[in-house]
DNA sequence: TATCATTTTGAGAGAGCTTATCAATTTCAA
DNA sequence: TTGAAATTGATAAGCTCTCTCAAAATGATA
């Protein structure tokens, strides 16, 4: 099986090789569907796992994702009422409009915000790994 | 009792009156405790309320402190495995630098990033009432 | 390749936070 | 004051996630 994502996986191994811990089927499994994925809950992959992997148990996938964050390959966000693990190294991140009224959702991306909130950041002593910025409002056609 | 808080007050009520709900000594109760937050959770609302009113049921707090959500006084934010009810009107709007680590949070402002979520809706049509931004990552402390 | 200490897995039990249920109580318009 | 409708408190239930542990898999060593 060709991976697309040689790279991750040799993190993957080398994170399991510093640790005492062991290269498994699962493993690689887990992470060659998360890496296609640019965030989804453990539920999420238990399910679409399930179908070519029926024996697969969801503490594994959430024990093996919870160890992606541990070798800085994901990164776990709190929403709702789940967690969303992010792919790290997928680079395409959006922000969202949200009309309060229809529901409508924009998707947006804006250099000039993410690099002040890089700014804003550094001013206080942190390292941003992720963010999530919502505008709540209402749509042109909402707001008649 | 003469409250510092009419105005939030008068917000309650407007909301209750106009989705047929009632004004109750609970709900001032928690409004007038929560005003009187930065953030809180509803765990902790309970323990605090429970010495002046020991009958007060850990239900009711969770239902007012959504209900304050409806009515835009409070914003509910998630962080690790709890809710923090976040107090809308305390010091106007700020948003969160939020450590994953350690779960340090550091309130700031920024006009620009402001300024600039305002483009965006334009662009897009939309008119914004509220935004939610949270830049997660490490603390000066955690990152070593 | 065979051995075997160590790690991992799967299944379900358990824990922690939040919501649903429902009889009793409170609110408020008439 | 009355009574329909909403709310409350207590607790059961639900949901997400972690822990437990016997069985299986891994991989270092011989």
């Amino acid at each position: 099986m060709a991976s697309k994502h040689v790279k991750e996986m040799e993190a993957l191994k080398e994170h399991l090789g510093k640790h005492q811990l062991k290269v498994t089927r699962q493993r690689e499994l887990i992470l060659s569907a998360f890496l296609r994925q640019e965030h989804i809950t453990a539920e999420a992959m238990y399910h679409q796992l399930a179908k070519s992997d029926p024996h697969l148990g969801l503490a594994t996938i959430y024990r093996t994702l919870n160890l992606f964050c541990d070798a800085g390959l994901a990164q776990a966000r709190h929403f709702g009422t789940q967690t969303q693990y992010d792919n790290v190294s997928h680079k395409g991140h959006h922000d969202h409009l949200i009309c309060t009224d229809c529901g409508k959702i924009v998707e947006f991306e804006n250099c000039d915000i993410e690099r002040l909130q890089e700014e804003v950041a550094t001013q206080n002593g942190f390292i941003i790994k992720t963010h999530r910025l919502e505008l709540y409002g209402l749509c042109s056609r909402c707001r008649h």
